[in-house]
RNA sequence: GCGGGCAUAGUGUAGCCUGGUAUCACUUAAGCUUGCCAAGCUUAUAACUCGGGUUCAAAUCCCGGUGCCCGCACCA
């Protein structure tokens, strides 16, 4: 596991995908900047992903809101008070504790909205101990994952860098509601930063401090949504997925949504299989690699009525992890900040009055660009990154076959004739051989070279990335035979 | 946060125990070559994580900082 993260941050670092932020300094703990590649391939990752989910209706939106939050919305949200760990420390053996996991397992009751004092008392009253070795437990202290800024020339207005681009969408939820003249459901897509002051990130671009989020909140009238979808057109899909019991094991059933209706709302599986369809069929992940996985009560946090994990299986980081989640957030994110602005989050909508329910799509960027790297890089008889071709951070590598005999001319004159339409790089440095190898490692799908034949008979060679083969394409047709090649796959 | 391990060119490494001007490969660049899959030749660029100590002399020994990896804990 270990050898294979080493492999693929090898790869990332010599080609320039990612990198530790910060690295002459000697890097930043949770903190990752991308290269010239992998900032191309995240911006299609996000393009693709904008494209796919703002298509799956017409009311689904982007937009764009602050990384900067003031306290007032934080609090009313709920990340004041419960975006924080409760420590304890052993006053004998150093090892610190979770206040609220040791009052809850003495207890049996949840402790979590317990304050750093009750939790003292608590501790005192039931005479708890260290876990570990029964030693005398310190005072408690108080630990907000969130940064906390001050703004304005006093610093008295207190704010928070975001924790989660969600917020965006509910602030916003009224005011997108009149613009988007009154009707639920409708959607709220946001791609941006959130941060999180995490105790110890780890595994590079899984557990970070600073993190790209890609978002839509889906707002809905609980009683009705079930029916404003098609769902007669994905009830025959089977979904990969992983009940509570199942996925330690690593067990994934494929179960037809249809059937997963007795456990699960329509509205729920309807996104599943949209969800589902995105991975395997548009971004062709490998199907043994991608599954839902179902979240306990004990896991999920408190408002999330239902939620499962969306996973790949990523070898560096040694089997399944969550890259996404589905989370159906009802209507608590609203009616907290109903509570907290005393603006009226309730909408009428022929003629009932309701308080729309969340269902929340959340897609970790960073992790989706680190399980694309892993799940499709090989590094065998040779290098290659089978990347899905939009995805890919250059499309198109055009390359003279010798460095000579006015080829690198003809060759310059192609690739000036489709940079504008396409990601594309000119080379003609060392062995036709080599190129092609560059390319096959930074995952470029497909490669024109010009030939001797090209100034005679006015075509190039195209070459397939994963199969190696290749035919000829004709030089004034280029950009559109290109994009009927990208089209239509590859055909080779 | 605790415990353990690690830190040498862009990447991967040798050297460290036993102190004496840092090895090798790939990569990159320039030139020669080159007729379709990392060919070859020549040349060049490039590194001891940082700070302090011991010593005539430190990549090497000692102390501290930082970062990374693993385990524990944590992951609204």
């Amino acid at each position: 596991m270990t050898r294979r993260y080493d492999e693929v941050m090898s790869l990332s670092l010599r080609r320039g995908f990612i990198w530790p932020s910060v690295d002459i300094y000697g890097g930043f703990a949770g903190f990752y900047d991308y290269g010239h590649l992998g900032a191309a391939m995240k911006r299609k990752w996000e393009d693709i992903w904008l494209k796919y989910f703002l298509g799956l209706s017409d009311r689904y939106h982007l937009i764009d809101t602050t990384n900067i939050l003031p306290f007032k919305s934080l609090k009313a949200s709920g990340h004041v008070d419960h975006f924080t760990d409760t420590l304890v420390k052993c006053s004998d053996c150093g090892v610190s504790h979770r206040g609220d996991h040791l009052v809850a397992d003495t207890t049996g009751k949840s402790a979590e909205a317990l304050s750093t004092a009750e939790i003292d008392s608590e501790i005192e009253n039931l005479d708890i101990r260290c876990p570990e070795c029964k030693g005398k437990l310190l005072p408690s202290t108080e630990f907000n994952m969130m940064f906390p800024l001050s703004v304005g020339p006093t610093g008295t207005d207190q704010a928070f860098l975001r924790p989660e681009t969600a917020q965006g969408a509910y602030l916003n939820f009224k005011r997108e509601f009149e613009s988007l003249r009154r009707k639920i459901p409708y959607g709220l897509a946001i791609i941006g930063r959130a941060f999180r002051n995490e105790i110890s990130p780890r595994q590079g671009t899984y557990r970070m401090r600073e993190f790209i989020q890609a978002e839509l909140q889906i707002f809905f009238n609980p009683r009705t949504f079930d029916d404003e979808l098609d769902f007669a057109s994905v009830e025959d899909e089977p979904i990969r997925i992983s009940f509570e019991d199942e996925k330690e094991e690593g067990e994934v059933g494929e179960i037809r949504a249809g059937d997963l209706l007795d456990r699960l709302p329509k509205f729920y599986v309807y996104h599943m299989v949209k969800i589902q369809q995105f991975y395997l069929d548009i971004l062709r992940v490998p199907r043994d690699r991608f599954r839902f996985a179902e979240l306990g009560e004990k896991e999920r946090a408190f408002y999330n009525k239902i939620h499962f994990d969306i996973e790949m299986n990523i070898d560096s980081l040694g089997g399944w992890g969550e890259i996404n989640g589905i989370h159906y957030r009802t209507d608590h994110d609203l009616k907290g900040h109903q509570a907290g602005s005393n603006e009226k989050m309730t909408v009428s909508v022929e003629g009932e009055r309701v308080l729309p329910h969340v269902l929340e799509l959340s897609f970790g960027v960073d992790r989706n660009i680190w399980a694309f790297l892993d799940v499709f890089y090989e590094n065998e008889e040779r290098a290659l990154l089978r990347l899905p071709r939009e995805i890919a951070p250059i499309t198109f590598g055009v390359f003279p076959l010798v460095s000579k005999g006015g080829l690198p001319e003809l060759a310059r004159k192609v690739h000036d004739s489709i940079k504008d339409d396409f990601s594309c790089f000119y080379d003609e440095t060392g062995s036709i051989g080599k190129r092609y190898a560059r390319m096959d490692e930074i995952g470029t799908p497909f490669c024109l070279t010009v030939d001797f034949d090209s100034l005679e008979s006015d075509d190039v060679t195209v070459r397939d990335r994963d199969s190696t083969h290749q035919r000829r394409m004709s030089i004034s047709g280029l950009p559109e035979g290109l994009r009927t090649l990208l089209k239509e796959g590859s055909g080779f």
